[in-house]
DNA sequence: ATTAAAACCGATTGACGGTCGGTTTTGTCT
DNA sequence: AGACAAAACCGACCGTCAATCGGTTTTAAT
């Protein structure tokens, strides 16, 4: 899946205050970016269509949600975009790690430590 | 930047033999696909255009090289692809272990924070 | 029923990867 | 040097997809 610019700053935005309708949408973009409403609108269905939100119409308009988490989106386009050059018995995050771990700070080294003790955790308990 | 089907197979067999001319990668490629030698040019050019291949004249064809790491490349689609939704402080990969880590194996879990050990012993000695 | 708001449709544009025919350049061999 | 063959290079075209927006239809509130 691709996703485009502006489809991203509105799930920036939907993230952010869980819900809203194009207009909402709209006026704050309008602040940072050109675009009539029609075009936010045209965005929202697409997203919409490419399951990444949901909605519910409430009078005239449809208010429009996430549907999927922000870490969950971020895991499929990470998968997408390095699944074919990833070798059996290997993780894109692995082979990421490998040459982004330059760049990451003491504390999300720690942060990702952690996150692995808790994941091993997990899944003693669940017998997974 | 964006990295089409063919171009991703092409890349993956100049990391996997080092070093290959239009001619050597269209007869491999045309095992498993249809396209002529011109198209395979088009794309080592275009790879090359992008920086991720170098090259040099032997005899009539150019030889071509990979220029960037399979990790590095890795490393770039994925702050590409994710950078627009990763907050101030935090690394995309960070995020996508979240989501993640329930599909990791054991053995990718033990290997990632050997990793992370690795890193911080390196910084250690370089005083990073 | 009227009316205003929003959804919906369809057309257009701009990138970009893939594809390939045809021309030009370039190396090689005699 | 000239002929020949091989490969580079150019330019065109297609398909896909996000962005854009005008205009029409649907819909809900009064």
């Amino acid at each position: 899946m691709q996703i485009g610019e502006l489809e991203k700053r509105v799930l920036q935005y939907l993230w952010s205050h869980k819900e809203a309708d194009a207009k909402q949408v709209h006026a704050v973009l309008s602040r940072e970016r050109e675009g009539s409403l029609n075009t936010v609108q045209s965005t929202l269905d697409r997203l919409y269509k490419k399951g990444l939100l949901s909605r519910d119409k409430r009078g005239h308009a449809f208010t429009y949600f996430p549907k999927v988490a922000r870490e969950d989106l971020i895991a499929q386009l990470i998968s997408n975009v390095t699944g074919d050059f990833v070798r059996e018995g290997e993780s894109s995050l692995i082979a990421a790690f490998t040459s982004a771990s330059d760049e990451l700070e003491d504390a999300q080294l720690d942060e990702l430590e952690r996150l692995i003790v808790q994941a091993r955790a997990k899944r003693q308990q669940t017998n997974n």
